[in-house]
DNA sequence: GCTAAACCTGACGCTGGCGTCAGAGGCAAG
DNA sequence: CTTGCCTCTGACGCCAGCGTCAGGTTTAGC
């Protein structure tokens, strides 16, 4: 899936990357600054993107609800190009893995609790 | 539930309450100045606590990972308290269900993401 | 009565993902 | 050429739940 010979493909601007992943401008720089995505600059400095940016900024968004940081993601980021990992990436992977289905028990349990109260306040009007 | 002839009961100070419930000193003063936290106080000015004081922190922990500010928490004490609630409160209770809901549903998709990259690096070393 | 631990009131700092404002340059249309 | 929208680089602001330091009082044990 990794087309490497992407020769005359269309280079969009950051309005459009931003429109296109429901972000704002100002995220998507952030997102550079962090080093997540790197964009090509026309000659009189705007950056230029590839299509697929706006997925990858759709995915930073998916991370970063599930909790990820920004720095947790650009280190995952190799794998998701290359398919391979060392043995960090493995134990990165794990480990924010471990963590959201925590995070995700949790929350079940807040429910739980909430629901418990709007159940009882319900039935007592 | 509700005792509320608690004559002779011991009281506790805020050391007592932190180390109880797992969390620091500072942040039963912090609970007590967003009103979700009411202490008596000694003559001297130290705060007291009664003992159910810890399972009240334990419950404002369960709510703050699911999410909710402490002053959403103090809008839906009084329903723990009373058991009754008015329109203002179950339409809050809902949303907060709703978005806990809609939480646990990204997770669970961040979650699958991570599995596939998983399975795919686990399978190609 | 002394000391150590616990408590008090401010008040500033931190983190992370942006929002927002300032001031300046770029680009297609009429 | 001008109008209007888009983009650029800083740089400060924001929120929420505390951490942390400062400087002073209280309590508990010996």
């Amino acid at each position: 899936m990794t087309v490497t010979q992407a020769a005359a493909e269309r280079l969009i601007r950051i309005g459009e990357v931003a429109r296109g992943a429901g972000v704002s401008v100002r995220a998507v720089r952030y997102y550079e600054q962090q080093g997540l995505l790197i964009a090509e600059r026309s000659p009189s400095g705007q950056r230029l993107y590839r299509q697929d940016a706006v997925t990858l900024v759709r995915f930073f968004q998916q991370m970063f609800t599930a909790g990820l940081t920004s720095r947790t993601i650009a280190q995952l980021l190799p794998c998701w190009d290359s398919g391979h990992t060392d043995a960090e990436q493995r134990a990165l992977l794990r480990a924010e893995r471990e963590r959201i289905q925590a995070k995700v028990d949790d929350l079940q349990a807040a429910l739980d609790r909430l629901d418990e109260v709007i159940a009882i306040t319900d039935t007592h009007p």
